[in-house]
DNA sequence: TTTTTGATTACAAACGATTGCAATGAATGG
DNA sequence: CCATTCATTGCAATCGTTTGTAATCAAAAA
């Protein structure tokens, strides 16, 4: 509600032109004289001359805005899950920007094609899988929306993702090429198909049977992407598999870190006796305690230019095709590999790829 | 882009009428007839309308849209800094929905009074202190503002804010209670006397007068609000004071955590050596070791009430004070408390306050 | 029957931008 | 000297709403 804004007519009136004019020139068209041009920026300059976006878009029939949709567990519960959201948020906003797009932070609860088809908003990024997007798209097929989770083939929409089984194959064969071979896995909502935990699942057993290692299902545990999740999950599987060597969260570092801290509590050294491995690469596990051998999925630097240029390919009109970013696998002191250089690990793993 | 979207018009046509009346009878307006009014809203609901807000929003002139402005330390840092950005995301873009608003999320490096002009919000809301507020009060004076940071009696903006000097006042009180005499204490930017940090400062101070306990400044260390810098900070204090028995972070509850961290390693227990506090109340906080006690700025329930109804108060044209909300003092074990129930240790504390 | 009233409805002007098309007028060519 | 061209400029429609005001028409009052 900008009170005394001054509009293209303020500045057509007191340049002694017309409105178009006064437009044109301001936007550097060529059909309009240069003395002209000059004056007319001199008084929008002057002015403080800044023009009304919504107008704008309104006569463009666009918005430059795009919704970001974050998962939210419960109506009722405000705390967004992860680090993983923020860096998210941060990366993609980031991104947006660079395209002359602003972000609306959306809680996935909140979400419906109203948004879109009021004109407020040119496109969705969905964080996380969720039963929305198919619905969504059931409804509006043609509205842009790009689902950063898994890729699924048979489905509507768009995806832009890492490929989260194979990540979870290295990080799992990671931990079974330093000998450890009573994995745990602590991993959230694997009964589910859609799911990105349902895939990291799938590569935990990959690297399993590539090893010829029985798969145990007292190994897996449930656990959200929360400490306290991570916490009950480790004690409980503790208490099932005393002889765990060793434990993958796929439910992200935080749930590592919770687990770490339990397995201290009970008298587990970390790396010694159970190694572990994070998800998500954030600093939390990068600095707290013992640095964290970890995945990323990119986000900061591929994910969210992907993800933001498959949109606005959408938003453009072009269909666009679901992409998968590739992760990295971080080695760092929580499964013992502490003195081989990072490289070296590194090198050593894509080895045993091969 | 809605493309085949339906419009006002469209409606019209279809029922036989004009506009005006399409919209009057979807706003139930009494200026149209019971009949007609009936017969448009199915038709409405049949066609599946939906009003184009960018439209609606022009001629009303408003946007229903509310920035919020975050900081981020460098224009190439990604992360957000502390999970208390989380809370306050979550918990004021709840609040805004209750209104019918939206969140815009911006970063500090990117905010100008632009945004407001253009329209395309219709007022802000900063976390944090900076130099921008005052400045863009200073280029737009009835541009609608929120800072939630610390309250100055000369600045030309509004705020909403627990008392951060008697909140960090309580927390070392708390400590002294216990018969701890040299607290350390882990803050940001203390020096800049415009920050959140130097009145968690005086706070800390004020205290100590109380109690007799003189200060001692190798007890103060510079922290950020990030793990990476809760370490180093930590690190450095313990080893300029040996004999520290105590430490308030005042820079969050990942400083604390990760402050206890490190004193673990240099085999100091908690809270039996060195009793932490924390602040913010993060859920890492609760659940990641010992459980921390730690202050609530109570964003997640009155703050971002508040909050949002102060800005509100001002996109509607009425002037709104600054307010200050009542944060709590939360009592868990990190400081050794962990026997005497949190009422009594609250009881014991407010005693001690009268 | 004529006037007044009241209930409905449509017309048209906003909101602030963009842009196709027509108009203007000077310069150029024949 | 007239016709044509070209560079500028303005008019007016448009995007999809909202809302003040005028118009319509039937019923009630005179």
């Amino acid at each position: 509600m900008p009170d005394a804004s001054t509009t293209l007519a303020d500045i057509a009136r007191l340049a002694g032109v017309s409105v178009s004019t006064v437009s044109r020139a301001l936007r550097d068209s060529d059909l309009v004289n240069a003395d002209v041009k000059r004056r007319i920026k001199r008084i929008a300059r002057q002015q403080n001359y800044q023009a009304h976006l919504g107008a704008r878009n309104l006569r463009l029939k666009r918005s430059s805005v795009v919704a970001v949709v974050i998962p939210i567990e419960a109506e009722d519960a405000l705390t967004l899950s992860s680090p993983f959201v923020l860096d998210f948020l941060a990366a993609v906003g980031l991104e947006l920007r660079k395209h002359g797009y602003n972000l609306l932070l959306v809680r996935q609860r909140h979400i419906d094609e109203q948004l879109w088809r009021s004109g407020l908003v040119d496109g969705y990024i969905q964080l996380g899988l969720s039963v929305v997007p198919e619905r969504l798209k059931a409804l509006s097929p043609n509205l842009p929306l790009v689902v950063w989770g898994v890729s699924l083939p048979d489905r509507n929409y768009c995806t832009v993702c890492v490929d989260n089984r194979h990540l979870a194959k290295r990080a799992t064969r990671h931990l079974i090429s330093l000998g450890r071979k009573r994995i745990g896995l602590l991993v959230s909502d694997f009964g589910n198909s859609d799911t990105e935990s349902y895939f990291r699942y799938l590569g935990y057993r990959d690297s399993l049977e590539e090893a010829g290692i029985p798969f145990d299902a007292a190994l897996l545990e449930y656990a959200e992407f929360d400490v306290g999740s991570g916490k009950r999950a480790a004690e409980t599987l503790l208490e099932r598999v005393p002889d765990m060597d060793s434990l993958f969260s796929a439910s992200g570092d935080v749930v590592a870190l919770a687990a770490i801290n339990l397995l201290s509590e009970r008298g587990k050294r970390v790396p010694e006796d159970v190694a572990v491995v994070g998800f998500d690469n954030t600093s939390l596990g990068e600095h707290l305690g013992i640095p964290l051998t970890t995945t990323s999925q990119e986000i900061r630097t591929k994910g969210a230019r992907v993800l933001v240029e498959t949109l606005l390919k959408q938003i453009g009109g072009e269909d666009a095709q679901s992409v998968t970013v590739e992760g990295q696998l971080i080695i760092r002191q929580s499964c013992g590999a502490a003195h081989a250089p990072p490289s070296l690990a590194d090198k050593a793993e894509k080895n045993l790829e091969a």
